[in-house]
DNA sequence: CTTGGGCAGGTTC
DNA sequence: TGAACCTGC
């Protein structure tokens, strides 16, 4: 089956937010900021042709408001625009360049990769964000009173269906002086598994917002160039939403707008029905408008196109795409081509060598400086080729292995490649005359392999750090494990390099300083039996024994106080965490227990804001020790009128501190690393950052060395923190277990709408679910009085746990113990370790009555901070 | 030369 | 897997 592109689940709909950022007639900004001089005045970039001027391939502003338009030639630009600048792209080899672009582009990539792990290039100038990592974070922080939306950040900001982003503003804060104004509403047109996520649609994709404009300043502010974006629930609602308002502007595309919006749509607005399939679609359904789809049931859809088309049909006419986010900084291919229209043909073995080695010779060039830059080979090359055959063009395309960038090479395989697969390659009796004319030639290379080794140099790969570690940390740790998951590489001379490196530029940022001899401990055996996940946790566990205690300060983050939107999402929390209990009461996965857990660190974490929930009164309280008046938003009076315009250019200082902070590397990179399988549920990673909610900045914290949150210096905390981690990539690897079994099972099964985790319920009492493989009874049946299941499936004791296990999972059972046995371990010692350092610094009054008051705000053992293991034992 | 050219990604068989 | 075709910027 060849791998169709990653999916989201179907209950995961609304839970994404996602940014695709669109840069503005971005071939021009280039050109106005390589000559400042051409600022502010109509300008267009041609394609060098001396026919009528050159074409037209992209207009700024000021010249579309003179009617100039992408397709014209330049002359007629100078008809309309007589001050018209118009530049050309810079042609090498008879071709044209646009290395100038790509260049830029990936300067405007390399900023939004700071935002998110998960961003998907989808041009040269637009890229997809996946932002509900940080969104989640945000609304997390919003509850705590640590963040707050501020009317600045709505700048530039537009939602479909409000005449004004102050509109939308005032809906949601009346939603939330009245929660069942319009609950009605949404029971009736949505389905009751939805009615959670969409109820906190709208406040999320307003937090959505304020990142994606904290994205565009930052964009601005360090490439000078201006881009729009649409915010939405998924890629296609995104990038349709960011062509409705242009340029430097951003778009919400709100759920409950939707419906209204699609009725007067045109069905090639959306992404995908542009061209002719869209066209066969309007035509074989008699429609125009994309909401006029939702008349045809799915079955009827499928039945008129394809399986597949017919769901993607169904789903897209209601707002739904489940297409992930699929991280992507570099292309996956390399190549170049021209045409010879007419007269141009290649006719004669000479010039088809010499365009040859004009083709090979810019390739060559790319992929020089690709090596360079990102440290991979192309290990394979396509030659496509137009020819003339009887006055028909016949195209095809011959790919060989590739093994040498040189021109030579290059240009030699190529027209080997022509060669043996055209059937007359010369003319009768010619030795230089081609029997078929070529009209158009390109050669393309791909299927890049990482190279980490020997042959580069060391400072090369310092010198190219930073994308080394985007690598690192993005698509190798995103896509590798897809292919094998469950070997690991083997273990070359060069991949242990590799992955020093690779060991050593993390380190290096953690500040963790380690002699290499202990990462090449690290690295596992050559022939090491099947790997679980536990060994190398085991092997990171080990690793951070042996690090050097360097415990980062946190930066304080504003001191805000809960605004509306505080209280308002305190009231969803409680009501969510009600709806977990309700799920988790019949669900006996780990998915469950992480909920649980999530819950419990939610009723510790309301120790801390129980102060904010308040009745209902939609009151604005200023916070007193932030002197400026605008740092709490005030919903029910903001318009947009009343925003300055010139805030977006340049954000007051502390607003960035809040845009960078929750968006390191380090604590974002734990959820994006582990992906590893097609379908992601995004609930997943709610949880990553269900950290009890703390005032940082008065509590001692420490940093996770999984997720770089900072969770407090405790020993009980860490060991909640830790266990929770360990229960996720459980659930995770259970998950990816059987998700692999169901689609085993049910390979032609139509989707239906409704969660599996409803299908699944589990209805029968104690032992025969145990034995259930989507259970995680199925690791720790823990009452060692559990008889053996009556099942064919050879079973075992474990001696440690007494429970019965699957003989074919008992290596891992086992890694388990050793695992939690060595997080206790390792506890022990954080504990005496730090006690030793308190020790030393007890001349300090300051610190430990700051120590004191952790223990005072956290409360004891007592307090519900239990730990998953106890879970384990009293709860199965 | 020409209803844009060059490029990249995806799907289908 | 490779080749041909489609889509979209």
């Amino acid at each position: 089956m060849a791998t169709a592109r990653s999916q989201i689940s179907m209950q995961s709909k609304y839970d994404r937010v996602v940014l695709l950022v669109d840069m503005d007639c971005f071939f021009c900004q280039v050109e106005e900021k390589q000559n400042p001089e051409h600022r502010n005045k109509p300008l267009a970039v041609v394609q060098y042709n001396p026919w009528r001027g050159g074409g037209i391939i992209a207009v700024n502003y000021a010249a579309r408001a003179k009617g100039v338009t992408r397709h014209m030639r330049g002359d007629e630009a100078r008809d309309l625009c007589p001050e018209i600048v118009l530049c050309q792209v810079p042609n090498i080899r008879e071709k044209a360049d646009t290395s100038k672009y790509r260049d830029a582009g990936k300067e405007v990539a390399n900023v939004l990769q700071r935002f998110t792990q998960l961003l998907e290039r989808a041009s040269v100038d637009e890229a997809y964000l996946d932002i509900t990592d940080t969104v989640n974070l945000r609304i997390k922080q919003m509850e705590s009173g640590a963040f707050a939306l501020k009317p600045q950040e709505l700048v530039n900001t537009y939602a479909v269906g409000y005449p004004d982003i102050g509109d939308y503003v005032n809906k949601i804060t009346n939603r939330f002086s009245n929660p069942y104004i319009e609950d009605e509403r949404f029971q009736l047109s949505y389905d009751q598994n939805d009615l959670p996520a969409v109820r906190q649609s709208d406040i999320r994709l307003l937090i959505g917002a304020a990142v994606a404009g904290e994205v565009r300043a930052a964009v601005k502010k360090e490439t000078g160039y201006e881009c729009s974006a649409g915010i939405a629930h998924n890629k296609i609602l995104a990038k349709l939403a960011a062509g409705l308002n242009k340029p430097n502007k951003q778009t919400i595309l709100p759920l409950g707008e939707i419906p209204a919006f699609f009725d007067s749509l045109p069905v090639g607005k959306i992404k995908g029905l542009g061209g002719k399939f869209g066209e066969v679609v309007c035509e074989t359904m008699g429609i125009k408008f994309l909401g006029q789809l939702c008349k045809f049931s799915e079955a009827e859809l499928q039945r008129k196109y394809d399986e597949k088309n017919g769901t993607w049909l169904f789903n897209i006419a209601r707002g739904i795409d489940l297409e992930a986010v699929t991280p992507r900084f570099y292309s996956k291919s390399i190549g170049c081509c021209k045409k010879f229209p007419g007269r141009n043909n290649i006719t004669g073995l000479k010039s088809l060598q010499h365009w040859l080695g004009e083709l090979s010779s810019e390739i060559n060039e790319r992929l020089e400086k690709d090596f360079i830059e990102n440290n991979r080979k192309a290990k394979q090359m396509v030659v496509q080729y137009i020819q003339d055959i009887d006055g028909h063009e016949v195209a095809s395309s011959r790919s060989t292995a590739l093994k040498d960038y040189d021109k030579e090479s290059l240009a030699k395989f190529a027209l080997e490649l022509i060669r043996s697969n055209t059937k007359t390659f010369l003319r009768a009796g010619c030795d230089a005359a081609l029997n078929n004319a070529i009209k158009f030639l390109g050669i393309s290379a791909g299927k890049f392999e990482t190279v980490s080794n020997a042959q580069n140099k060391l400072q090369e790969m310092f010198a190219n750090q930073a994308a080394k570690k985007r690598r690192v940390s993005g698509d190798e740790a995103v896509q590798q494990p897809k292919a094998q998951p469950e070997t690991k590489p083997k273990q070359t001379e060069e991949s242990k390099m590799k992955s020093f490196f690779a060991n050593y530029l993390q380190g290096a940022k953690k500040e963790e300083k380690k002699p290499a001899s202990d990462d090449a401990e690290n690295i596992p055996p050559e022939d090491a039996p099947k790997k679980s996940f536990f060994d190398e946790y085991k092997q990171k566990l080990k690793a951070v024994t042996q690090a050097e205690s360097g415990t980062p300060v946190t930066s304080t983050p504003p001191e805000l106080k809960g605004s509306f939107f505080a209280k308002y999402l305190q009231q969803q929390k409680e009501e969510k965490t009600q709806d977990n209990e309700a799920i988790t009461e019949d669900s006996s996965d780990l998915q469950g227990l992480a909920e649980e857990l999530d819950a419990i660190e939610a009723n510790n974490s309301k120790d801390f804001d129980e102060d904010t929930i308040e009745e209902s009164v939609p009151t604005v309280e200023a916070e007193m020790s932030v002197p400026e008046k605008e740092v709490l938003v005030e919903p029910t009076t903001v318009k947009a009128s009343e925003i300055s315009e010139t805030s977006t250019l340049d954000f007051p200082k502390e607003n960035q501190s809040i845009a960078e902070q929750p968006l390191t590397e380090e604590e974002l990179k734990p959820s994006t690393s582990k992906r590893k399988f097609d379908q992601v549920d995004y609930k997943e990673t709610y949880a990553e950052f269900a950290i009890p909610e703390l005032r940082s900045d008065l509590l001692p914290t420490v940093k996770c060395d999984q997720c770089g949150a900072q969770i407090p210096d405790d020993v009980q905390y860490l060991q909640t923190h830790r266990d929770h981690h360990f229960a996720q990539e459980l659930s995770r690897q259970l998950k990816s277990e059987q998700r692999e079994e169901r689609q085993q099972c049910r390979q032609k099964e139509a989707p239906k709408p409704t969660p599996p985790k409803k299908q699944k319920k589990v209805a029968g009492s104690g032992n025969t679910t145990v034995s259930q493989t989507n259970s995680i009874a199925k690791f720790f049946s823990a009452k060692p009085t559990n008889e053996p299941p009556p099942s064919d499936v050879p079973m075992e004791q474990c001696s440690e746990c007494k429970a019965f296990i699957k003989s074919v999972d008992m290596p891992e059972h086992l890694d388990y113990h050793v695992a939690r046995n060595l997080q206790r371990e390792l506890n022990q010692q954080d504990l005496r370790s730090r006690s030793a350092a308190l020790e030393k610094e007890k001349s300090s009054p300051g610190q430990s009555k700051k120590q004191k008051q952790l223990n005072n705000t956290i409360g004891g053992p007592s307090r519900g901070n239990k730990t998953i293991a106890q879970f384990f034992s009293q709860t199965n």
